[in-house]
DNA sequence: ATTAATCCCATAGAATAGGTAGGAATAAAA
DNA sequence: TTTTATTCCTACCTATTCTATGGGATTAAT
């Protein structure tokens, strides 16, 4: 399960984007908005800002912009900066590899396979997931 | 990722399988051979007997044995087990479902629907992975 | 009786999740 | 130049979950 913080984080680009005209947008717009604990996302905020998905200006009329198109910034990107790896087994993930420490032989592990084609299938649907593509289908739906 | 209590239950039910004829078989035997601390593998095993995963039988010679034939038991069941609901959002689980609390819109909610594939490419992968093909799959690849 | 198991109950340290508090720095507007 | 609205920074806090460990009661085969 994904944990709050990344739902948060989610829920606020999706609204960055659609709102993305009028940029930028305070944290407490976004907080009251979305029922999100003010000062939890600011935090959040800061990791995405960090993470150069996300640019901030500061001072009076600041707040947080998309730093990219709405097309560019899919769900694997947040999935990873806030809940780590994807995959089911640090052996099959690509950016947080690590070794099984039970593992006794990682070439023949027949869990290992299923992890690898779940993680794959997993990591291909998140990557489409981009904040325009959640924003269209939302419009769709909503006819 | 999968915690490490499911990790350890799969590797000792994979071991159980590999020697079927040999059960029962006993905790502190699962632990050496597969290096697992025992007294956490011993209530790993009694969650597997009280889920009907497992049997057990008392005493000298005692031990635990499969509940079933290595096909009826697949890494779905054992993952609901100790880690809960496979989804990725709580709204889109069958066994565990709850709704979103920030969720405004179920219906034209746009996570929801990744969510949704997400989770059943998974769970068809999990339920796809019984006890019996993970052995054959092991088998294989030894070649 | 002895031995080798499961069963049962209680405890405990470490990490993580989720959230809060207060104020400094910045920048636009009045 | 003061006010106002914002981000930025640091520190803290609580509850829960994860990963175990310890001791002994019960059961059953030899």
């Amino acid at each position: 399960m994904l944990s709050r913080k990344t739902k948060y984080a989610i829920n606020a680009l999706v609204y960055l984007a659609r709102y993305e005209d009028e940029q930028p947008i305070s944290v407490s717009r976004i907080a009251e908005d979305r029922h999100i604990p003010l000062k939890f996302l600011e935090a959040i905020l800061t990791e995405l800002k960090n993470a150069r998905i996300l640019k901030s200006k500061k001072g009076k009329y600041g707040g947080y912009s998309l730093n990219g198109r709405p097309e560019e910034i899919d769900l694997a990107q947040v999935v990873r900066l806030f809940d780590g790896a994807i995959a089911l087994l640090p052996c099959v993930t690509h950016d947080y590899y690590e070794p099984c420490e039970e593992c006794v032989d990682e070439e023949t592990c027949g869990i290992r396979q299923v992890a690898l084609e779940i993680r794959n299938a997993t990591v291909a649907r998140l990557k489409g997931a981009t904040l325009a593509s959640i924003l269209e289908r939302e419009r769709k739906m909503r006819e």
